[in-house]
DNA sequence: CTAGGGGTAAAT
DNA sequence: ATTTACCCCTAG
């Protein structure tokens, strides 16, 4: 029947608008073998990018290629910013058409439509953080930068942008980083990534072959040798740890795990010999490690359950 | 493979 | 009730 129902992620939304801005649209099976895309789209089909562009597209005036015109097309404002998109330069008028909802999309959406105004800005972070692709996530200025480049946001954007961040990231949605600092000269501190969504749910229907591509989670960095700075700062947090309640020790393992990735991210990005990115991503990895057994020795079975729940498994 | 038409059903 | 994800089918 029907189908469980798997709600298409932020990020995976934005890979199909990328995709569909590189190759244009309709080029679906493209997309999928693109490499930039694959690891993100990987569980969905043709079929599913062709039914969610049409969804896009549907939800942008009121009819796509179904549904019938119940209202007279309505002169939207041309608040669309005729933008200097890489499309511009030799697609046929088919391409050109086809990949008019992106645009009007974002930007109608946002200034012009009445009854979408109020269309997720959490959406358009994601976006923003995805389509960015920053190692270890965005500072709140380029996620700004992004969303004011791409759409047309209203002038009290920025106060909002802040809040919405600020609630995001109380949320669990987002994860702000601030207890690493540097990782082999790129600032981390401050920056904003996409929570650890547990996107192992894994599906069925997923041809085995197509989950060769890519593994979620990083190289096995072998190293030995700790950064002892670093160090000292894992046993000190690790220390306040105890005297916390369940709660905060969960979100502090948390966010260790979000580190983690995020150090792993900066070190794989950053210079490939670089040693000291890896000592760095090394310990902030031992550290979220260690904080999981720390905690799982002395926690109730509730919080453990917590803890399972949350994404560390797909960490370690 | 893609475009679409058309349908079901889960979420909201 | 509407939206949205997914399915199936047919014609190019």
């Amino acid at each position: 029947m029907g189908a469980p129902k798997q709600k298409w992620t932020a990020e995976e939304e934005a890979a199909l608008k990328a995709g569909v801005i590189k190759h244009g649209a309709g080029k679906w099976r493209t997309i999928l073998k693109d490499p930039e895309f694959s690891g993100v789209l990987y569980l969905r089909s043709n079929v599913d990018l062709k039914d969610k562009w049409r969804n896009i597209s549907v939800m942008v005036n009121g009819y796509g290629s179904r549904e019938k015109p119940k209202l007279a097309p309505k002169m939207v404002h041309h608040v669309l910013r005729q933008d200097e998109n890489p499309m511009a330069a030799g697609q046929t008028d088919e391409d050109i058409s086809d990949a008019k909802p992106l645009a009007v999309s974002s930007g109608a959406l946002l200034v012009a439509n009445p009854k979408r105004t109020t269309v997720r800005l959490d959406n358009l972070i994601m976006e923003a953080i995805t389509s960015l692709k920053e190692p270890g996530g965005s500072h709140k200025t380029a996620i700004a930068s992004y969303i004011e480049e791409q759409y047309w946001p209203p002038n009290d954007f920025k106060r909002i942008l802040s809040a919405k961040l600020k609630y995001l990231a109380a949320n669990g949605k987002l994860i702000k980083l601030d207890t690493l600092g540097d990782v082999r000269g790129l600032e981390v501190k401050r920056k904003y990534r996409i929570a650890p969504t547990s996107v192992f749910a894994e599906r069925r229907r997923v041809s085995p072959l197509l989950l060769e591509g890519r593994q979620r989670i990083s190289p096995k960095i072998e190293r030995d040798g700790f950064n002892m700075f670093t160090m000292s700062q894992i046993d000190l947090d690790l220390g306040r740890m105890r005297t916390m309640t369940a709660e905060q020790a969960a979100e502090v393992a948390a966010r260790a795990v979000a580190e983690a990735e995020a150090a792993i991210a900066v070190a794989e990005e950053a210079t490939r010999e670089a040693e000291t990115a890896e000592a760095d991503a090394e310990a902030a990895q031992a550290f979220a490690e260690t904080a999981r057994k720390t905690l799982k020795g002395r926690t109730t079975p509730k919080m453990v359950e917590f803890i399972t729940a949350s994404s560390l498994n797909d960490l370690f």
